[in-house]
DNA sequence: CGGTATCCCTGCTGATACTG
DNA sequence: CAGTATCAGCAGGGATACCG
């Protein structure tokens, strides 16, 4: 939360939401993946732990972006799925997946400015 | 950093490096208002320490997104700019400025959400 | 299964002071 | 001006254990 003060910029609220720690990575598996239970999100994920995922999936509900279904069985059984605000998010996605061959240039970047650091480039 | 496991999703990787705590006023200061010094983008910030705001820079300059010119001067002068890598994501800042019409609609299921957590709707 | 509760610990942040 | 250095404080994340 607060990632980035809006008093900056007007995107900032929307990274906030959309950006803040892991929900990524969740919205991204329940948009590919479809509506699906809190293991297999856990097992999809993997470096997640039930808690920050139990504290995400909150949030993400709370804002709209995230269903959850309870049913009350034994063992009960639970089931997200992205609601249709989520799925809004599509183009902003595909915008990022379109970014992303430039992650090359980046990984370049960083190659030659390491190298004019290691040798004393910057001026000052 | 590493904000978001690569291993789950594939824009993962993308969000580390564009969206990490506060590249994105940064990146949206240079993007529209142009070259600028230091001080001015402390300003514009304004919430920004120096000591932040020039680890952000740093970062920014060895992912390639910004440009930074040092001018031996007495006073010394240093500005900075977007690169054109940082320019390409004008369509992805698009995107996001293009869905902040429903930040509207999170704060109203935000609200919704509360009222009925409040009154315990919650079956689990 | 789908979570909580607990503790610990890192990393970000803020404040302050100092320098070429 | 444009930083760097240092220290303190704290929220959030990870690991582990437990519960309905």
């Amino acid at each position: 939360m607060d990632i980035s003060p809006s008093n900056a910029c007007p995107i900032a609220p929307v990274v906030d939401i959309v950006f803040s720690r892991w929900t990524t990575p969740i919205l991204w598996a329940l948009n590919q993946y479809g509506r699906q239970r809190f293991v297999e999100l856990e097992r999809r994920i993997a470096t997640i732990t039930p808690k920050v995922l139990t504290q995400r999936l909150r949030q993400l509900e709370r804002d709209g972006l995230v269903l959850r279904t309870y049913y009350p069985e034994v063992p009960p059984r639970v089931e997200y799925e992205i609601s249709e605000l989520g799925r809004s998010l599509g183009p902003l996605f595909a915008a990022l997946a379109e970014w992303s061959p430039n992650l090359d240039t980046v990984e370049q970047a960083r190659r030659s400015y390491d190298v004019r650091e290691r040798s004393g480039g910057r001026s000052t």
